[in-house]
DNA sequence: CGATGAATTGAGAAGCGTCAAAGTACGTGG
DNA sequence: CCACGTACTTTGACGCTTCTCAATTCATCG
């Protein structure tokens, strides 16, 4: 990957606060800004004609959502909970992608693929087969992404958005966590609050291992 | 969407065959030459470490993959069947993107936009409840990009690979394709032949409709 | 006309969704 | 500081869906 350690040229712009639940911008409007999380979790929902609702990703500190591929928004963008996020315009955007400058590109390949990657992933985690899999597979690739003290990973999902996000009710997920727990692989001292205990065990049980 | 009649800067690479299973390019090596799809499907595969083999995408006539966003490629591709495609430079794809016109950068929106779709529509695909709904999502989703000859469509795609994307075991597609069958939803005159009998009730069943 | 791989069908077991109810955390207002 | 309301999580029981395994039929190609 290029340059991740940059934001390159939208550095400046200011952060600003969303509360849980506030959309970001909504499917299919004009893409006349794009996101970029600060601090936080926003996820990517689609809701389609007859009105079910799908979390198709989320999205964290570093990334961008929103880019302006197409004229509309392709998803609808929520705060998980509290957030600090950017807002760019897509008009300079699109300005910079024509510019002249080889880095801007990269840049802009980064932001790209930050983007792109976070839904091809749902795909990876829901292709794997069974409850279990898929939750191991889905903490395997959130926790890197969430913010930690020490040991204690801050975990505050509801369970219906990771029940959405991998088609799975609410109740299977609250099991399989459960499940986890009882064979020591994560430990959650308290709602919201999680201990990788054995994460080589939890990339395995992701791949398909039984418990 | 921007510019989808036209192939941009790329226009006059000269297509090449490929024979039914052949690969393209392979998952992390370098990104050295992108692939236009001129006929034929080809599909995108992830192999998970422990050798475990998904169908993540497949790629239609008209689409570019294999987009030199990261260094190496983010997957591998493989011809479904015989297959036309044309083989495009990573660097003058890089050049294209850097170039002071609009006209092509928007033009690269679109292809990356093309990419990054069947991501994601696997991804809203599989967050659908029960095979019927997953099948039905999936026929929805691929007829129209099908060649056809009047009302026949050529549907010649592995059941194998239909259950590697769907999440679904090969018998479960066969089982729910022959319910589809047995509704008139569709007919399958041969295999690799479809007729869309009622293209309205596949969309409703796609979204939960009960049969 | 056989040989090979793909599609089809059946039967049994396991897993997950659904429904219903109870428990827990957290913020609000008295 | 405590009582309360709300939203989320947890737990249990039951039925249906889907996976697995195995056998058979069907297409395609040499």
């Amino acid at each position: 990957m290029y340059h991740s350690q940059s934001r390159g040229p939208m550095d400046r712009a200011i952060a600003m606060p969303a509360d849980a639940g506030e959309t970001l911008f909504v499917q299919s409007e004009a893409c006349e800004s794009l996101c970029e999380i600060r601090c936080g979790i926003a996820r990517a929902i689609d809701l389609s004609r007859d009105g079910e609702r799908q979390v198709m990703a989320f999205f964290f500190p570093g990334d961008f959502l929103g880019l302006p591929l197409t004229i509309g928004h392709r998803f609808s963008a929520e705060a998980v909970g509290p957030l600090m996020f950017a807002r760019h315009s897509s008009a300079k955007w699109q300005a910079e992608l024509a510019s002249p400058s080889q880095a801007n590109a990269n840049w802009a390949s980064e932001a790209i693929w930050r983007e792109e990657k976070a839904f091809m992933m749902r795909g990876l985690i829901l292709g794997r087969v069974g409850a279990l899999a898929r939750v191991s597979a889905f903490l395997d690739y959130v926790m890197p992404r969430l913010p930690r003290d020490g040991q204690i990973i801050e975990f505050s999902l509801p369970q219906a958005d990771i029940a959405s996000y991998l088609a799975l009710s609410p109740e299977t997920v609250c099991r399989t966590l459960k499940q986890l727990r009882e064979h020591r692989v994560i430990a959650m001292p308290r709602k919201n609050r999680l201990i990788m205990q054995r994460a080589d065990q939890l990339a395995m049980i992701a791949q398909g291992t039984h418990i």
